[in-house]
Order: C-alpha cells, then structure tokens, then sequence
DNA sequence: TTGAAACTAACTAACAGTAGTTAGTTTTTT
DNA sequence: AAAAAACTAACTACTGTTAGTTAGTTTCAA
C-alpha cells in the first residue's frame, strides 16, 4: 500500500467530507471509511477529531496572519495596502478551498480555550485590516465611514467567496482578488452620484 | 400556568439555543431543559426537530419573497429598487434574528426534498435581485460588471449582518440598510479613480 | 347544572441507533 | 526483530423518537 505521509491523507480526506456535510455530521467513521480503513485505526495518527478541527484552523489562521503583516511590511499606499491584503485574503482562501470552508463554517465547533484562542487571532487579524482602513481615511484617499462597518462589509464578501468558488470555474483567484478590490474601492455606481 | 401559545414558545427557545450552538449541537434535551420539561414533551407541540427547522427556513424564505416581490411591484429606478431590495433584506434578517441566523447557517441540515425546495427558492431569490443589477446595467446607470460576481458580493455583505448586528447595538436595521447601499453603490474610493 | 367526553400538556421508561474513543491484538513494512 | 499501522471488540455517552400514562382543564349534551 502507498504510504505518502497518512497523516496528510486523512486531514485531506476529512476536510472534503466535513466542507460537504459539515463537522458534526462527519462521524470518524465516515472518515475511515472513505479511505478504506476502520475507523479506531484513525487514531494512530491523529489524536481526536476536534484536533482535526483546531489544526486545520490554526493552519489557515497562520497563514492570514502571515500575508496581512506581509502587506503592512512592504507598501504604504493605502489603495495598494487594501488590495493586496484582499488579494493575499483571497489566496490563503482558494488555495486550500477545503481546508478554508472548514475555517470559516465550523471553527465555533471548538471548545472552551481553543475557540477563545481563535477568537483572539481572529480578532488581531481584523484589527490589521481596519489599520489600513483608518490610514486610508486619514491621508483622505477613502470616504469616512463607520470603520467597523466597512470592515465587516469587506470581510464578508471576501469570505463568502468559499461558497462559490470552484478551481476549474472561470474565475482565477487573482481575477476574484481584482474584482473584488474594484468592487470595494468603487462600488457599482457608473457616476457616483447616488445620494442617501 | 401560563399558556400563551407554548409552541411558539418552543419555537423561539429552540432558535434561541441553535443560534449560539448550532443545529445538531443542540439536542431536544437541551431545548426542553431551557423550557423546564422533558424531552418528549415537546412532541405534544411539534413533529419532529427537523421541521422546527424545516418551518423557520420557509417563514425567513417567506419573507424574503414576499419583500423583493414588493420592491419590483412598486419601484422603477434601479437605484432605488436596489436600495429597497437592500432594505427590504435587511429588516427580515434583523426583525428576527435567531431565525435569521439559523436560517442563514443551518439550512443544509435539512434533507432530502425539503433541502432542494429551499435551494430552488433561494435561486429564485437571487434571479430577481440578479434582474434589478441587469437593469441597472442596461440603463447605463450601473457600471458593467460579472452579475453573479456582483450578486454574490452584495449578498454576502448583507447576510453577513447577522454575524455582527445587536439589537441593542448603535445601529438600527435602517441605518445598516442605508450604509451597506451606499458602500454598493459608491464604494471606498473617494476620488472614484482606483484603476486596476 | 351536572357528568361524561375530549383535549392539553406534562410525565417516565425505553428503544434503536450513532458518537468518539480505548484496549488489546494481529498484520505489514522496514 | 522492531516499528508502524491496521484490525476487532467493546464502552460509555448521547441521539431523536415512541409508547403508554396521568393530571388538569375545557366542551357540551342531558
């Protein structure tokens, strides 16, 4: 039998599963038995099903975190800042489409401190993100408005892009990433004239 | 003792307890617990815990319709009829929003037959926000853009609402509302000259 | 107006199934 | 021969739900 690092195989495995039918309804046995194997065997290589959860979360965390001080070391731009932190937002995102969805949907299955340590993280991240926001108003390149707000509006179409996203679509990654920028940055209205 | 219809009772403690722990997190013993009975009881009230969510998803899908149904019957403009379609979906998901939520997050536990009727819905949703983004654009008022790109966008920020919106917090639903159409139709940019 | 019938809403006991996990053992690979 | 990775058996906890019953209240005919 192959033996390309198991472990891999059964995170893999166990992410395809959960992104279709979410954490709950994906029983160990599930897992086990789309790789053909028992489902105690599991344990061998992994430690319990909620550790499936957290490293997969943490991972992806990680790898947030990573590209938002990334941006934040490298451009000044404010227009710039944003849209490579959208675009590094969306790459982490369709990299491991899985493995994100999972992120994004099921983290609030974690208990107790491993929950409140992402909530942490998630926390950090989004204040990194408003930074740039703030910069942005204050050098008078973007409108002011309610930071918060914005932020959350931002976020939520980047996150939503899990939902529809698929590797062989028509849409690379890095064109999402620049429709997205366009989007946030100019909105929909040809004119800009719309008034409350 | 007090009987004001105890099945809305169930009905609103049952969306209460799904809201923070989920669907399948939450047991028919957890939601009989919170009302002080037994488990069993409950189906002295409802049929079966599938259709307490079963019922929640259609009155929330209900509403939706019934809102854009509304927008398309009286508005011509379509900025306005954006602006209304927003509004519209806004004050559904912040008018009740454990259902909201449940309804936004919870939906494919439902199985089968109710599952597809409730995606059929919501294509059908979509298709006639979708309708008001084609006018806009064929009228020249809207800049041209990827309409499922787009829909997908204005969607995600909306539904993303129930995540953040607190009743008791500093915005009202129509101050969301009027925010999130502004940052759709006018974007960050305040010189509205961001190229790619 | 009284008494029977029906309804409401709760209960306890229990079932059949599934969950994640552990222990101990066997097979396979190196 | 040692180590890795699979197996079977089993456990405990919990799942949604059904069955059968009971107490209290409402409806309604005599």
């Amino acid at each position: 039998m192959a033996r390309p690092n198991r472990k891999e195989e059964i995170f893999k495995t166990a992410l395809a599963l959960m992104r279709v039918h979410g954490y709950r309804n994906t029983s160990m046995r599930d897992i086990a038995g789309a790789l053909n194997m028992e489902a105690p065997s599991l344990y061998n290589h992994i430690s319990s099903k909620e550790d499936l959860l957290w490293q997969t979360c943490t991972r992806i965390a990680g790898a947030f975190e990573k590209g938002i001080a990334e941006v934040n070391d490298i451009y000044f731009n404010p227009q710039e800042k944003l849209g490579m932190a959208i675009r590094s937002h969306i790459e982490v995102l369709t990299h491991d489409l899985d493995a994100s969805y999972v992120f994004v949907h099921e983290w609030r299955h974690l208990q107790g401190e491993l929950r409140d340590a992402l909530i942490v993280r998630r926390d950090r991240y989004e204040a990194a993100f408003r930074e740039i926001l703030a910069q942005g108003e204050s050098e008078g390149v973007f409108v002011d408005s309610d930071n918060k707000f914005a932020l959350l509006t931002i976020l939520s179409s980047l996150n939503w892009v899990v939902e529809w996203y698929r590797p062989d679509g028509d849409m690379s990654p890095s064109q999402i990433a620049n429709q997205l920028t366009e989007f946030i940055l100019n909105g929909l209205n040809k004119h800009h004239n719309y008034v409350r």
